[in-house]
DNA sequence: CCTTTCGTTTGACATATATCAATCAGGGAT
DNA sequence: ATCCCTGATTGATATATGTCAAACGAAAGG
């Protein structure tokens, strides 16, 4: 591993606090690849050995059942995925697979569970991020139980505009039928809700986004952050 | 508190291999209540001030939003809620209430997270159990995204089938409307989906359930471990 | 025992969402 | 530039689910 993904990685809230020796004993077994565009990284039902951390590009996760497939969510630089398959040895519950050319550093599990045996630093760092996780997931149920998929777009474009800077114009994060799945409908509703949004102030064209009306949107949306925040 | 009471709770997986001193600490500040059925004893947004662990009885887990509630889950004895709010020290992001007369015990937060950091079996029960939460929640969302409330309610009758012995006949945990908020749709599908499923072999009686064609029954459900399983 | 209440069920209807087929539009590759 | 491929859109239609109102039934209280 380079010095510049050891430093990355180190940055990063899980790693940040533990002790040098123990980060030390953590990257010595990893490995750091880099993947094409639409590569599998994990097959949901598998056993899990490696803790993933994307260093650059996106990977998404996915779920299947009965020939239906479904995007959980899209993760990008930074992001840490199926750690909690790897603290109980369980089967994973996502697919993974790359969308773009990423990097991702795979930490043996094995390595994860004995340090984290060690180092107290660590072991709270890994708890701090599994409850994020936990309540993450819980919002997208309360979004998916509590809202049509009119009401999660318009919440979703507010999330993304305030997460790009906040301007009125910005640009999706990825492409529109993936989009749909992470909002749990059709790509054919996807279209027909981005009509329904205009008289919202929403414009559309292609990946770009302009939200002209932002009050008129959020009466509709109604944000809360009990759903919609993204930390905490 | 009783002793009968610590007895129980130190035998739950959260509780069971931390060091005796540490449990004392803990135990040593908790509230023991019962509540009559219908009591209140979180709300969604505010802080959260205690681990709470159900004794006996059954507690809802509820979510809101613009007018609307939804029942996310119905915890019995043995269950722990809120330990996500607490490592974190964020909002509840789920009402909680008691349906029967129940018994809970109250752990004050600051006492969990300072014998979070004194106690390493307790730091790594704590994972575990975030982690198998996390992976619930997990599976709540495929279930939702992935299969129509027909196929929920068929999975949702043969997992307590299994849970309950196996046994051709077993009763409803719960009453129907919430059974049906649970399964996100309305009671009026619930009674619709009920009798959807007659031809499968599936009679129900008020709260009795009659299963005479597993084998139909799950050539329509299709359950998998990776949404169906409790445990792991 | 009757009454009241509340949850359930039923039917009619409205709305939301999915499906299918066809067309359209943009980005690479040749 | 042209072609081709893939994703996006549109329209027509089907299905799933929600809503409203009414009727029903069981359990609790007087």
């Amino acid at each position: 591993m380079r010095d510049s993904d050891a430093t990355m990685i180190r940055s990063l809230p899980l790693f940040h606090d533990m002790a040098d020796d123990s980060f030390e004993e953590l990257v010595r077994g990893a490995y750091v690849q880099s993947f094409p565009p639409m590569v599998d990284l994990l097959i949901e039902g598998d056993s899990s050995d490696f803790l993933h951390i994307v260093i650059d590009g996106t990977v998404e996760l996915t779920a299947g059942w009965n020939e239906g497939e479904t995007t959980m969510t899209v993760l990008r630089e930074g992001a840490t995925f199926i750690l909690a398959a790897v603290v109980r040895d369980a089967p994973n519950l996502m697919s993974a697979r790359t969308l773009e050319k990423s990097k991702v550093i795979m930490l043996p599990a094995e390595d994860v569970r004995r340090v984290f045996e060690q180092d107290h630093a660590f072991a709270r760092a890994v708890v701090r991020e599994l409850a994020f996780c936990y309540r993450g997931v819980i919002k997208c149920v309360k979004g998916l139980k509590l809202r049509t998929s009119l009401e999660r777009l318009a919440n979703y474009l507010l999330k993304w505009q305030k997460k790009l800077g906040g301007d009125a114009c910005f640009t999706l994060p990825v492409e529109k039928r993936r989009l749909a799945s992470i909002l749990g409908m059709t790509p054919e509703n996807l279209s027909r809700a981005i009509k329904a949004l205009r008289p919202y102030g929403v414009v559309v064209t292609g990946l770009n986004v302009e939200i002209t009306k932002p009050d008129d949107l959020k009466q509709l949306a109604k944000p809360t952050p009990l759903i919609d925040d993204t930390r905490s």
